[in-house]
DNA sequence: TCAAAAGTGTTCCCACTACACCCATGG
DNA sequence: CCATGGGTGTAGTGGGAACACTTTTGA
């Protein structure tokens, strides 16, 4: 049976290769059908929700290890990340389960995985239509939520998501956003409808676009949305050079 | 030797009672004379500058350790607190000392202290006028230093520092700033100093006293500054309930 | 009495807001 | 041919930037 020969493994052997006491947590934002949606995955056993995390391997940078542990949830490289906070509270016990989970496995008190955890919080921008949800050994499920419809998380996740939200919300009054949300070529409507979604607020169709533009993140191509209904909406990319430039400088408005 | 027995006890058994490879490390600003300070320590034997910074208690919420820290630091309580970032990099080895360091102390090789650490960053805002500099017992000296004028520093505490002062630069945009470093009773043109002197260029002296009466933070006290020469300015004192509230609402202004 | 510092008010301008009109397209 | 959605322009406004004059006081 690999799967108790893992989780035994993992449980008692584990400290030997990861940092103890540090775990990740990540908040995954996608946007799809005009909704903001979050990756979440189902513990085994357990039926209950959390965030995607993991730890930190001895010999590898903090940075490196999201990046390892989000290509393992979605199949992708090269992620947007951004460390929002970092949380230590004490009654955030990182694996109070109940006896039910260890039926059949072996699995000693004193695993460093009943130890306290402090947990670095990062978001991720990635784009959905890409992302292939992959649970890991615990998990049974990992699937997209939409973040108005979230069910219960364990832990202190749900406080977790609510801050990575927030500091997302905070974020795209200062820096450019979309690169990692959205297909290569996408409209004018849906960048607008993204902020929308993020802010949880309408916004002004025409102010929005000058504000855009004024940006100069964007490139107009020559061509049109195909397929679809009314007037044709005109096809944008990001302008990559300005985008990234403005990724370190910041721009100053506020939507 | 008091000395010897505690590095000796702290390197080879505080992995009994402090969190492992997890660090906290504080940047503590203060303001004096129109400077804008920080405070550092030199280790002992190794002439070497480091922030201020410690260790979590197992059964410790990770913001208590950091007000534990800075008050064995500074001799005061009720610090103001801001986590800006969490450095997870794996060159930033924590303790690599020269040998010298050891003479004539039995430390284990496998110490703790000589396993990799994250550390999550603190800045902190305090009166520079009410803090005793107390060196802890790993350093000889604790001082302030300009922050135009620091000393070559540890392991990447440059890189901490850089990191915190550009985050306490983008705060103040943001939410208010000074009770926690300004006496109680201040000018107009101490609290445009101490704005003047954290983000580093000059301001308007008429536009700034309007936005900041504008926020409704500060109180104007029927009396003037004695003793100076030329026109007494005005004395301000903060307006606690509105500063509070700001501090969680923020406000939009840019200087 | 004068230099230096502090209090206050005014103008200008830009950027954000709130709107209205025209255009293109598929049903 | 018309309803729907997308592209563009404009007038109004509020807040920030730039700036000048007056007041106070010690040297």
């Amino acid at each position: 049976m690999e799967y108790k020969e893992y989780i035994e493994k993992f449980f008692n052997q584990g400290h030997k290769h990861y940092l103890s006491h540090i775990s990740i947590d990540c908040v995954v934002f996608g946007f799809h059908e005009n909704e903001l949606k979050v990756l979440l995955l189902n513990m085994k056993n357990l039926n209950s929700w959390v965030l995607p995390g993991g730890f930190i391997l001895k010999d590898e940078e903090m940075e490196t290890a999201v990046k390892r542990i989000l290509t393992e949830r979605t199949g992708l490289t090269d992620i947007f990340l951004h460390q929002f906070q970092t949380f230590g509270g004490l009654s955030r016990s990182s694996f109070t389960v109940p006896e039910l989970f260890f039926k059949n496995l072996q699995i000693k008190k004193d695993s460093w995985m009943f130890d306290r955890f402090i947990s670095v919080g990062y978001y991720a921008l990635v784009e959905y239509s890409k992302v292939k949800p992959i649970p890991d050994i615990l998990s049974e499920k990992c699937e997209w939520f939409n973040v108005h419809d979230l069910p219960e998380l364990a832990h202190d996740h749900r406080h977790i998501f609510d801050e990575a939200w927030q500091s997302l919300r905070f974020w795209i009054n200062h820096y450019p956003i979309g690169y990692n949300l959205l297909p290569e070529k996408f409209t004018m409507p849906d960048l607008q409808k993204l902020y929308e979604t993020i802010l949880d607020r309408k916004l002004d169709r025409r102010n929005f676009q000058r504000k855009m533009l004024a940006t100069g993140i964007l490139n107009r191509l020559n061509e049109v949305k195909p397929g679809v209904a009314h007037k044709a909406p005109y096809l944008y990319t990001f302008n990559i050079a300005a985008y990234e430039k403005t990724l370190k400088t910041g721009f100053g408005f506020a939507l």
